[in-house]
DNA sequence: CAAAGATCGCTTTTT
DNA sequence: GCGATCTTTG
């Protein structure tokens, strides 16, 4: 990240390394073992590598395979190590370059023909919403209450027990909680095959099974995998590093780059012992430490040490860096959590006008997505553009996912799920009772609903199923399967992605549904066509590969890069990141840490890593922030400092805010009559007039908000300020020189 | 069967 | 304080 390479034939790749990066880079075959402190290059030597193997030792692309934990990890090292080697001498095709599961999903579509494996190639990936409501489908099937066992809880114990390659026959039981617990994984498991499904813990599960179980199959990919390279290797979970160690049986050539301090995904599996495996594993194995910082100053890198040095049980780094000194962190203490919100938009919005800095230098980083919420609505007050990774902005939309049920529905109709899901919307008369009849009429015939569904449309009233239902509804869902008989038709007559998609939206009337009219209507169509912009990108791939793209790719990578504004994210999705400024807001006990970590000394370490991971990715500046009062739930609760923010010494840390400086009695006027920060006028901006730009009844078009109509324009505190009224989010006041306003030239 | 109204329960982090 | 889910009513 310091410094993007393209590649130019005159520079080789590894003029700019120092020593200890060059020679993980060149190192010759066998185990090796990077450990990587934070901004040390880690991304860097692993492409750097990459680009060696293909172009200095002439290793085919062929025979290499690179896994990540993320699809924007794959993304970019797939673009970096392509301008690394020099176009025409030899292309990637041919590499493995992905995520753990999305290699996982390519290894077994390859041998799904094989009759080792309990499904055929055309499987579909369960989501969470899948194993959600399968989990409490098959709860309600043993008249068990979900209130009691928790399908959150019964799934993460499925998971585990996936991950630890324990089949349902296999697993242990103590008490009735178990004995629950094994049923239910038992019946879900039954599930997922009846639906040719496999949910995410099965691609790694049943990719390992097969190269265990299978020496011929083990042998092929164990022999082509001349270099198996891993990023985040602490990240690694059981079945993960095993995999690793099958693929890399037969060349040996495992090639691992972690850092144990940034090890942030216990929770679901994640075993950092996994470093400290490697080396008992492979005694014989490479182990480079890669110390020196290229992103920090001194003064943020001191400070996160100060955080992680108080973990036990690790090996201590010498992080270093040539950036000497830096600006003392800032501790921001406000009142309440909108306090909080606004204070980081002032003190962005200041910065932006004061010193012109980009919006993309700042990141604000919370603990949970819950947190974004006040942030948004300060950053949509002040009329800022934000960028918001993950928290469902897409995906998670109910057209999104009502649209990508029936295209599930369209390649397996065998899918009872989406079935269900669509089944009814728009309404088509198919209501509980229909629907539950439908089930019984599936499960009495042995087959899945949407095969009942295809022969009502087909034979009509001479299907065996006809007379089960009512004429009416025999009709409608006659209807309805018809409707599914011709969708799988046209996938089977190769019809292009984007028609099916647009005859699906128009036969099934759910494009009629959507745009009643209303502006929600209009918004909810607008992602509509987002989805089939997407699908139009598959069109040369087909439905299956857009299916398990959209399975295996989540909001967190659909993040717009193009967009030079603030970043709000998870401390989870920061890893890997880096920026100018960095904001960590609720420092709060129970936030950061969190209160579900504090029973175990295990969890709270990983807090404490968490918090070192977004320290890490700041380059200059770190703004700490946390409130007095905080709403959780509706009801405004009193807070305690986080007790990392003692961890920090005293001076590398610069406090200001309304608890140092105003006595109790005043906070309590102060919160009574809160002060908008909109009215104070921004410190010190240059004084040079400006010319208004905007008039009344002028067309502009904002870069998220689209088009709208000026309102009024005037200039304040030098800045030209424009109100302007949205078709899609109505009157909205914003700072001309940052909002990003385009005229829209009359016809 | 659909729409409106009432209640519940929820917050960790993600492929 | 919100959104999903259950309950009541037309």
């Amino acid at each position: 990240m310091p410094h993007p390479i393209r590649y130019n034939p005159s520079v080789t790749y590894l003029e700019d390394l120092n020593p200890p990066q060059r020679q993980a880079v060149t190192v010759e075959g066998g185990p090796v073992l990077v450990l990587a402190g934070p901004g040390s290059g880690k991304t860097r030597v692993l492409t750097r590598r990459i680009a060696h193997l293909v172009v200095a030792l002439g290793v085919q692309p062929y025979n290499i395979i690179a896994v990540t934990f993320t699809n924007k990890a794959a993304r970019q090292m797939r673009e970096r190590v392509e301008a690394l080697v020099p176009e025409g001498l030899r292309s990637l095709d041919g590499i493995w370059l992905g995520t753990f599961h999305a290699m996982c999903a390519r290894l077994l579509r390859r041998e799904a023909g094989n009759n080792f494996l309990p499904f055929t190639n055309n499987f579909v990936i369960a989501d969470d919403d899948d194993q959600d409501t399968l989990i409490r489908q098959s709860l309600k099937e043993f008249n068990l209450d979900d209130k009691q066992y928790r399908p959150a809880v019964l799934s993460a114990i499925i998971s585990r027990a996936k991950n630890e390659l324990i089949p349902a026959e296999d697993f242990t039981v103590q008490n009735y909680r178990d004995e629950v617990a094994r049923r239910v994984y038992q019946r879900y498991e039954e599930r997922l095959r009846a639906e040719n499904k496999l949910d995410f813990d099965d691609l790694l599960l049943w990719s390992v099974r097969l190269l265990v179980e299978q020496p011929d199959t083990r042998q092929r990919y164990a022999r082509r995998f001349q270099h198996v390279l891993v990023d985040e290797f602490q990240d690694t979970n059981t079945v993960q590093y095993e995999l690793l160690k099958l693929l890399a049986s037969h060349h040996h050539n495992l090639f691992v780059v972690g850092d144990e301090d940034q090890s942030i995904y216990r929770w679901r599996g994640a075993d950092a012992g996994n470093v400290r495996r490697f080396e008992q594993d492979f005694p014989d194995c490479h182990k480079i430490l890669l110390e020196q910082n290229y992103r920090s100053t001194q003064v943020v890198l001191d400070a996160a040490r100060a955080v992680i040095d108080r973990n036990p049980d690790r090996t201590p780094k010498q992080l270093f860096t040539e950036r000497g000194g830096g600006q003392p962190l800032a501790l921001y203490e406000a009142l309440d959590d909108r306090g909080e919100a606004s204070h980081v938009v002032e003190r962005i919005y200041r910065e932006m006008v004061t010193r012109r800095a980009k919006g993309g230098e700042f990141a604000v980083m919370y603990r949970t997505n819950a947190q974004s919420r006040l942030l948004e609505e300060e950053f949509l007050r002040a009329g800022l553009p934000y960028r918001l990774v993950g928290a469902q902005r897409f995906y998670g939309r109910r057209e999104v996912k009502d649209l990508i049920a029936y295209l599930r529905l369209v390649f397996n109709p065998a899918d009872d799920l989406s079935l269900l899901r669509v089944i009814n919307v728009p309404r088509r008369g198919a209501g509980e009772k229909t629907i539950l009849g439908l089930q019984m009429t599936a499960q009495d015939a042995g087959i899945s609903a949407g095969a009942v569904l295809v022969s009502l449309g087909q034979d009509r009233v001479a299907s065996p199923y006809w007379n089960v239902f009512t004429n009416r509804t025999a009709l409608a869902l006659a209807e309805f399967g018809d409707m599914l008989r011709r969708w799988r038709q046209d996938l089977e007559a190769d019809t292009p992605l984007p028609a099916l998609f647009d005859r699906i939206l128009v036969e099934s009337g759910y494009e009629g549904y959507l745009r009643d009219g209303s502006e929600e209507g209009e918004e909810r169509w607008e992602n509509v066509q987002e989805l089939r912009r997407l699908a139009y990108e598959y069109q040369e791939r087909g439905l299956a590969e857009f299916l398990e793209n959209l399975a295996l790719v989540s909001d967190q990578d659909t993040l717009p890069d193009q967009l030079d504004a603030p970043t709000l994210l998870t401390l989870h999705a920061a890893k890997g990141l880096e920026f100018d400024h960095v904001f960590i807001i609720g420092l709060d006990e129970g936030l950061l840490p969190h209160s579900r970590s504090m029973d175990e000394p295990e969890e709270m370490a990983e807090e404490r890593r968490l918090f070192y991971v977004g320290l890490t990715r700041a380059r200059n500046l770190v703004t700490l922030v946390r409130a007095e009062q905080r709403a959780t739930f509706g009801t405004y609760e009193d807070t305690r400092p986080s007790r990392f923010l003692q961890d920090i010494p005293e001076h590398l840390l610069q406090t200001s805010g309304v608890r140092t400086r105003l006595p109790r009695r005043q906070r309590q006027e102060a919160w009574e009559q809160p002060q908008r920060w909109e009215s104070k006028p921004p410190a010190g901006s240059a004084p040079e007039p400006i010319v208004r730009q905007f008039q009344p009844a002028m067309r502009v078009r904002h870069p998220s908000w689209g088009e709208g109509m000026v309102m009024d324009s005037k200039v304040q505190d030098n800045e030209e300020l424009v109100d302007v009224f949205f078709e899609s989010v109505g009157f909205k006041r914003l700072v001309a020189s940052l909002a990003k306003l385009e005229v829209v030239p009359k016809n």
